[in-house]
DNA sequence: CTGTTAGCGCCTTCAG
DNA sequence: CTGAAGGCGCTAACAG
């Protein structure tokens, strides 16, 4: 374990000039900067980022807050995570993982302990939910810089990312309704305390408004059984079917199958499904990746002293075909 | 950020005393253990790990690597992730967790240097193939424990854990045998540089042996896509499918289908796949989450002065039924 | 521009 | 059984 000493002799300098080397600093001459890094290279010294955080008071710490079983499949979470841990490599942030499921029971304060500790400084949050009062004393706190990805907050500390669902959901669903015809629409929407789900809702009702459709709303959970079921019970009497997610369309898609009828579908994720669902349907692709990347950005950005705003990345429509195996 | 010192000036003792207190140390009388556990919890003191690590050189950082996409779903990783997620914070160890994607291409020492900065002790390697040259290297150089889930290695800082493939392969394979009839037998195996296929194949062959069946052997690499075109193939001529993952087996399944003939098919993993294959299968259950606390928990064990061993985790044999939806 | 000197918060001998 | 003192490896004023 070669440390700064090591090289600051090496080199014939004081620790501190070292120090100011390998982090950067301005004012030292070209000439010992050589020579510093001379050094380095020859011992392959690393600084302890241990040592450093203690010393520097930044630890560059930030904790992923992941849910589970939230929304549609953990390919979800394992794209959150990729893309999260991989942007935080490169803003040299270091990350722990943390799931919804080992904090919940426990008191606010004993979490904000835990964290502190932990020498953690931000909060990545994927996935909170409107009755998570857990995390909304958190982000009222305001001890922690936060991230909040498709949940609606923003303060002096805390950003949000997410696409902009109502949107989305919008122009999925009216993509759909002009490439075919009708103006009965069964929407399965999402779960009962959901962010995401209560825009993608909105986006809807406004669709519906300006084109003057009957709307019919069941909440399917994210659940493919369930939109199955209410597909099975409603989707007869609608001449269009939008879903909240892909996973339920593809819920759909079955049932109607089942029933031996057509109706158009809509879905919304764009993510990589095994499903047979025999027909192709209109999705909004959301790269999970790419926005959890622009969420640790953000949170890189306010650990600079960056101030709190909202950040919505774009998304894409685009036709997915569910006939044969997707793998 | 209460300190040390504040529960040491709280409690009239000194430093030393509190730190004794709190890492539970014997020499201290029950009197001022009780009065320093009481300033503890009134100034809701947390000691601070950073400081802690770099005192003790004791830092509890294990870092996890798991490979992606290189055996059916992100479902796996997940469960992988979270039990050892959840068994380190009893453990009190600390985790990040790394994907191989980010490291393959950096040279061995680039890495190991890496993780000593991060100050990280032990690695947990998920999904290692035989032609992971970077991570046998890490293994060999022995500058940490590692436990190694699903793959071959023992040495004095090296342990590794993993059902028994062989056995389970086979007794699953068996008993399907047994509940049907016949001597031909399809196996689509894993990937090509893979342990676990490997070993399942083994189990294969001694059952092939014992039994007198003439065995067909076609690599299908994890995928639905392939095992179901194998199945086209060579399906047919086959009494009966033996697959080395769930996912296989439903192509396998989903082929037979299609094809409308009939055979019976064994899979492994026992995960929650949302599918529909119309049919029942064998299928060996392993439990992920449960497979990887028990890493964590023989990390901790060679963190702590441990020598490296072999474990092996039961598992059991189950009848999956994929005619609905599971979800 | 470079070196000296305090700590960061905690652990750990080592006297008392 | 308890307390004082010396670091762990690095950063950050502050002199020089």
């Amino acid at each position: 374990m070669t440390s700064i000493k090591d090289v600051a002799r090496r080199a014939g300098v004081a620790v501190s000039t070292v120090s100011k080397v390998v982090n950067g600093y301005p004012n030292v001459s070209e000439e010992t900067r050589e020579k510093v890094n001379g050094a380095v290279r020859e011992l392959n010294f690393t600084p302890n980022t241990i040592a450093s955080a203690l010393s520097s008071k930044r630890a560059g710490r930030v904790a992923l807050l992941i849910n589970q079983s939230t929304q549609a499949v953990d390919e979800v979470a394992m794209q959150y995570l990729s893309g999260a841990i991989n942007r935080a490599q490169e803003e040299k942030l270091d990350v722990i993982t943390v799931f919804f499921s080992m904090i919940r029971d426990r008191g606010v304060d004993d979490i904000v302990r835990y964290f502190q500790a932990q020498s953690i400084e931000g909060l990545l949050i994927y996935g909170m939910g409107r009755d998570d009062d857990v995390l909304h004393a958190m982000i009222d706190g305001q001890q922690f810089k936060v991230v909040a990805v498709d949940a609606p907050f923003v303060n002096e500390n805390t950003s949000c990312v997410g696409i902009d669902h109502a949107q989305a959901q919008y122009d999925v669903a009216k993509k759909t309704l002009r490439e075919n015809r009708g103006k009965a629409v069964l929407y399965i929407a999402g779960k009962k305390d959901g962010y995401v789900t209560r825009e993608r809702l909105a986006g809807m009702w406004r669709l519906a408004q300006e084109e003057g459709l009957s709307l019919t709303v069941h909440r399917g959970d994210f659940s493919e059984k369930k939109a199955r079921e209410l597909t099975f019970a409603h989707g007869a009497g609608a001449d269009m079917i939008s879903c909240a997610s892909d996973l339920m369309a593809i819920g759909a898609m079955r049932a109607l199958q089942e029933m031996d009828i057509f109706r158009p579908v809509c879905g919304f994720d764009g993510i990589t499904l095994m499903g047979y669902a025999g027909k192709q349907m209109n999705t909004v692709k959301q790269d999970f990746r790419r926005v959890s990347a622009v969420a640790m950005e953000e949170m890189a950005r306010l650990l600079e002293g960056g101030t709190g705003r909202r950040l919505t990345p774009g998304y894409e429509l685009v036709r997915m075909q569910y006939l044969d195996i997707i793998s």
